[in-house]
DNA sequence: ATTGCTTAGTGATATAATTAACTTACTCTA
DNA sequence: TAGAGTAAGTTAATTATATCACTAAGCAAT
């Protein structure tokens, strides 16, 4: 089996092109050049090309990509092909911002578990998923087969929510909780934390200095 | 001016760091070697001292890092060493989390302004800022002098709000929306899209695919 | 058919980032 | 105060990523 490595960063744009092919198909257009997609989420046309190599060829020499034939490519490349099975731990604000968000939904991610300790929400029905108490979250994500945890936990507990979910058998976790956590290596890890990004952007508006 | 590159992947790194050291801290270590900081937050110690290397000398060899004094410097670099006025456009799901989000607020970062073109949430109080009508942002962010700007609208308006807020002066937008903005080079641009981070990870779970 | 134009695919080159290895400096002990 | 041990700082090597420039392939017009 050919494991040829793909850098993190073409994946992240492979995404970007997919949202940008959503766009430009809506618009009716049959086929977009490299240049064209490059222009419209700026980054260079030979950027596109390479990416898209890693793959195989979706082009035609001279024409360019069919924009349906390339969106679909690409969407099975990144394995959203399929739908996923997601559960969401963490009801507090950013996990009610993450339930009823639409782009998930959209990209073929199904929240089909919410959990939470809070007994004032336990029960409540939200986005058509009943919350459940974290008690029960070994028993049933593993009984859904559910493959990807979201983690909206105080940082404190959320080493322990990701222990809950590797042995519950999930694939990959999105982290939300500022901190590092520890998962075995089988299982896929993501953090977003969200000062970060702020923290990047405030060195940038300074970085006049070094 | 020396104007050495940095590698936003240290700038990212540092940031975790000082989160790092925060908690380190507050157990009252007082000295930490390159090694115990790459073990806390999960990388190689060589790392860990190439980093703080573009920004100067902050420890002492045979010894370590004084921890204070290496977060207070770290902060620095980040620019934090100062409060940063912030404003928020978009009071959906995502915005009201975002609104409440602690970690800003303790990095300094102090949401001073709150818009939304929702009649319904014009004029009530968020948090302890009144939220105000979009047609207001320009006017109210230059008297301000609100230096980031969050986006947190749907996509088909997101390009509107950042042209407003590069005319209003801010420095730096985090953007929220899917899409891609364009903003003139001197803005600083981040754009966070929560499914992207998705679909890295479903890409990652079927990788062995290639 | 031939020519010119366009654009995907690709190998070579350049740049950037990470890792490894080495050098210097400080502390502690005998 | 000499020597062993430790850990920062730094240079060199390696690896990864992005850019460039070329080649091949298809299309359109004559």
């Amino acid at each position: 089996m050919k494991t040829l490595k793909i850098p993190e960063a073409t994946i992240i744009r492979l995404s970007v092109y997919s949202r940008y092919l959503t766009e430009v198909d809506r618009k009716g257009i049959i086929t977009i050049s490299s240049g064209e997609v490059a222009e419209g989420v700026g980054v260079s046309p030979a950027q596109v090309r390479k990416d898209l190599a890693y793959f195989g060829e979706f082009g035609t020499r001279g024409v360019g990509y069919n924009v349906k034939d390339l969106h679909r490519h690409i969407l099975k490349i990144l394995g959203l092909a399929q739908d996923w099975s997601v559960t969401l731990i963490g009801l507090g604000n950013l996990g009610l911002a993450l339930n009823s968000y639409k782009g998930f939904r959209e990209r073929g991610f199904i929240i089909t578990s919410v959990f939470d300790n809070d007994p004032q929400k336990v029960g409540t029905i939200v986005n058509g998923v009943e919350v459940m108490p974290i008690e029960q979250l070994e028993e049933i994500v593993a009984a859904n087969k559910t493959q990807i945890g979201i983690i909206a936990v105080p940082s404190a507990v959320a080493q322990d929510i990701a222990d809950k979910l590797v042995v519950s058998g999930v694939k990959a976790i999105l982290n939300f909780a500022p901190g590092v956590l520890n998962v075995p290596p089988e299982v896929e890890l993501r953090n977003v934390d969200l000062a970060v990004n702020l923290e990047v952007l405030t060195f940038n508006v300074g970085a006049q200095r070094f």
